[in-house]
DNA sequence: GTCTATAAATAGATAGAC
DNA sequence: GTCTATCTATTTATAGAC
């Protein structure tokens, strides 16, 4: 057997996948720079190429992480024996729970809708097109059911993320607000996700 | 007189301001290339620093701009003496024509939010603070007639610039996903705006 | 007001030693 | 696997002519 490694296997890997996500969340893809991210991974740039081809696999690879992960829970969600309001609320809860899971989440996802996906490729659109369709397959349970009316699922997935994004991308902003004004901009997450949900399944159950 | 000039005064200027709109919100702060910039405004690249003293400036003054305009109209909103839920309409209408005036806005306002106003200065975060202001002005007189409920002003924000800025924000990422898809992306404008009005109005009045 | 040419700095990517 | 040193291209910004 081989004597333990001073670090374990893949280490310096997964500190480049960190260090890179914070620097995309924060800058952008454009505006995110190597040297920054091999000095957060405790590395040199030479490293980064060791372990991607480049600033864009990169980026891409941490994009497939994300919505993999998003898609995996979603469509476990909409496979489930609930009801469909119960996995309407499920659908918002997975979708939170794995964007708070990755602080770099957010952002990346409102940067990544306001450029139009330009850096999205075949495969991690593939996993979009599996998060809008799990909903798509709540939507039409629960109208089969006679439980929900039939909207737009880009409609419904909108009210979800938008909020959600918006409150997940945003603790430095509000902090920023709340010195400047006496708004209430301190909104607990659970307050926010439970929110998300009943305007969700109300849209839906056409309480609106 | 002077003989009228070729050109309008300033219309160069204003070829720079619009050329690097669109940049920075195709872009980013970062992405956008003042080369770039000054070939869309037919003009050359010492004409941009001959008109604003450099990028950040440049991409400030669009900012103000965008807020500048947001903050006159839903102020004017706030005044108005309209009834409380017609204010809240009003609000929402506002913004989003304000956004499809500027088909930058959406874009440049996700990313900001994305980066935690990173580029946003103090007179900008000072529109930031009126435009909730006076949405909170609103919630507040609703609820001193007892007809809304007191929620954060924030929350309601959030489910209102969330979804529309959403919407302005991908037409492109909406015609990448139906092409993909079958799930039905392709809503109106005044299908999303009659849906958040009513979805901000049945939260504040305890409907939901 | 408008241009060309260029300075000065930055950043993605690689070579090659250990 | 990890490092230093460097190449090359890009990019913000400016000098200076017209």
């Amino acid at each position: 057997m081989a004597a333990r490694r001073r670090a374990p296997a893949g280490a310096s890997r997964d500190r480049v996948f960190a260090a890179a996500a914070a620097e995309f969340a924060a800058h952008g893809f454009a505006g995110a720079n190597m040297d920054r991210i091999a000095r957060a991974a405790r590395l040199n740039k030479a490293m980064i190429y060791y372990h991607f081809p480049g600033k864009t696999a990169l980026y891409r690879a941490i994009l497939a992480d994300m919505f993999g992960a998003v898609r995996k829970a979603v469509t476990a969600v909409a496979a489930s024996d609930r009801a469909p309001a119960d996995k309407i609320r499920d659908y918002v809860a997975a979708i939170a729970r794995e964007a708070q899971a990755r602080p770099h989440f957010p952002p990346i996802w409102l940067r990544e809708i306001a450029e139009g996906g330009a850096h999205v490729d075949e495969s991690t659109l593939a996993y979009l097109r599996d998060v809008l369709g799990a909903l798509t397959a709540i939507i039409a349970e629960g109208a089969r059911e006679g439980r929900f009316q039939t909207l737009p699922a880009f409609m419904v997935q909108a009210g979800i993320i938008g909020p959600l994004m918006l409150f997940f991308a945003t603790p430095r902003l509000r902090d920023k607000m709340a010195r400047l004004t006496h708004a209430d901009v301190n909104v607990s997450r659970e307050a926010v996700v439970a929110h998300v949900q009943r305007v969700a399944l109300a849209q839906l159950e056409g309480r609106i």
